[in-house]
DNA sequence: TCAAGAAGTTACCAAACAGTAACTACCAAT
DNA sequence: ATTGGTAGTTACTGTTTGGTAACTTCTTGA
C-alpha cells in the first residue's frame, strides 16, 4: 500500500468546513434561507455579532458563491437583499445533518428542546 | 412570530463544527477509522503536522469522546494505540457526508481523481 | 552504563480571527 | 441645510490557533 500523504488544505471535508467556519455562518445561512435576508434584519437576530463582523462574513458567503447579494437603490432608505444561491442551499441540506447529528450526539435534553424551538417554521 | 436570538456557541451545528475544528482533526479521525492508529504512524501521513500539535489535537478529540487512547506497557518501547469510539464512529459516518459535497461542489476534475485515489481501501 | 526508539512536553513566536468604537456614504423628507 | 435610517468601513486591540526547536521520560537490548 503507498504510503499517502494527508493535508486538510488539499482535502475536501477541510475545504468544505472551511466554508461554514467563522463562528456566524451556518446561522447566517439559516437566516437568510428563511426569508430573513436583510442587513439589519440578521443584526436582530444576532444581537452579539458587530457590524464589520457580519459584513465580513456575508462577503466571505458571497466570494464562495455562497449566497447573492442584490442592492435596490429603487426605494428609499437604499436596501440590500440577500439570497442563497443553488450552490448554498445544497450546502444548507448539509448543514441540516449536521445539526441533526449535533442534537442527537452533543445537546442534553433541555437544550435539544431549545434548540427545535429556535426552528423557524416548526410548529 | 417571535423574534429569536442566534449565537452560533449555543447551536449544535457551531458545537459539531467545533468537534472537527482544527486543521488536521477530520483526517485523523479517517486515518484512525482506517486503522493508522499509532503516534508514530500518523506523523508519517501527515509529515506537514508537529508533534505538538499532533498531541494537542488527539487530546482534544479524547477529551470530547470521540477516541480512546489505549498504552500498551507490555512491549518495547511503550506502544499507544488509538480508535475511535462509537460516537467518533458515527461521527465520521457525517464526515463522509462533508467529503462527498465538498468533492462534487468545490473540487475541479483533477482534485476529484487525487481526493478519490487518497481514499484508504478504495479499489 | 549507555544508546536508541516511541511518545510526548515546554518555551517561545507568528498569523488568523473576533471584537469595540468611531467614522462614512447615500438619499429622501422636512 | 439638517436629520434619520440603512448599510457599511477603518483603526486598533485582544484571543485563539498553529508552528519550530529543543528538551524529557520510559524502557530494553548491546
Amino acid at each position: 500500500m503507498k504510503t499517502n500523504e494527508y493535508d486538510t488544505y488539499s482535502c475536501p471535508v477541510g475545504k468544505t468546513i472551511g466554508l461554514i467556519s467563522g463562528r456566524w455562518k451556518p446561522i447566517i445561512l439559516y437566516l437568510i434561507q428563511h426569508d430573513i435576508n436583510r442587513f439589519g434584519l440578521l443584526q436582530k437576530r444576532m444581537p452579539k455579532i458587530s457590524r464589520k463582523v457580519l459584513t465580513e462574513q456575508l462577503r466571505d458567503l458571497e466570494n464562495q458563491g455562497l449566497i447573492d447579494r442584490e442592492v435596490r437603490v429603487s426605494s428609499y432608505p437604499q436596501e440590500v437583499f440577500y439570497s442563497l444561491t443553488e450552490k448554498g442551499s445544497s450546502l444548507r441540506m448539509l448543514i441540516d445533518q449536521i445539526f441533526n447529528w449535533g442534537t442527537v450526539n452533543i445537546l442534553d435534553e433541555p437544550s435539544r428542546k431549545m434548540a427545535v424551538d429556535l426552528l423557524i417554521d416548526h410548529h
